[in-house]
DNA sequence: TAATTCAGTTAGTCTCCGCTAACCTTCGTG
DNA sequence: CACGAAGGTTAGCGGAGACTAACTGAATTA
């Protein structure tokens, strides 16, 4: 399964609800990605089936550490670029936006040297 | 006719052949990007369709006014991000091609901001 | 002149990733 | 008890946007 900027979302998005109020099913992930309960039940038929997530009789959803490791890695970018956007002066809302979708294209380089020069503004 | 990121790609290069160049034709166009004849010609037609460019009996490619307007604003914000991106150290590769995902991401607040950031470190 | 090559096109295929329709369980409640 | 709501699933659809195969016509060259 090669894993894509759709997947990164999803696994971006059990994180974040899991960290938001502890449990995780696929209506929360369709409630909060605006898509359809089949497409998000397909979309988590195929985790389970690659072991990016477990989940039990209840529907309850939990990531592997490798659905973890990807959803982190993801939320780490998510956060870190939308802060650099509002350290250059954008609002809020508009950098939360473009930070989910930037998050997707950045290589670990360019990654690390903003994350070094937020670093080095906060000292 | 929607504008997606395929389209402000194909848009772009044809900008970018055309300033390298002087003249553009499909197939210049495929070998730029690694596609394949059939999809650039494709693309090439619904272009014409829409006007966003012309093709002359040769099969040389003009963009229009409507063409241009959006190759222009892509063109500005690859060069723009990837100076930003090299500005913190990124190598220049890998500024170049994060830039190519992130110019079609970013809105224009964000892109103003990077400006006038770039701008005053200028000075 | 005949053959090759080059550029463009058309037709048809495939994958990704959304969608709706329709169905099944499991609950909670009138 | 029966019924409706909530959550999950399957089946099938549709658009985007790449691909290959196969054709055409023009230019080059043996």
């Amino acid at each position: 399964m090669v894993i894509k900027e759709s997947a990164e979302n999803y696994l971006e998005t059990i994180l974040m609800i899991k960290n938001k109020k502890g449990i995780v099913r696929s209506i929360d992930i369709a409630n909060e990605l605006g898509f359809s309960k089949p497409s998000v039940s397909v979309a988590m038929k195929r985790f389970r089936e690659e072991d990016y997530i477990l989940m039990d009789a209840n529907g309850e959803i939990t990531l592997t550490e490798k659905g973890k490791a990807i959803a982190e890695r993801i939320y780490e970018r998510h956060q870190l670029i939308a802060k650099a956007l509002i350290y250059l002066g954008v609002d809020e809302e508009t950098a939360y936006e473009d930070s989910c979708k930037i998050e997707h294209d950045i290589s670990d380089q360019a990654f690390e040297k903003i994350k070094a020069h937020l670093a080095q503004y906060e000292k």
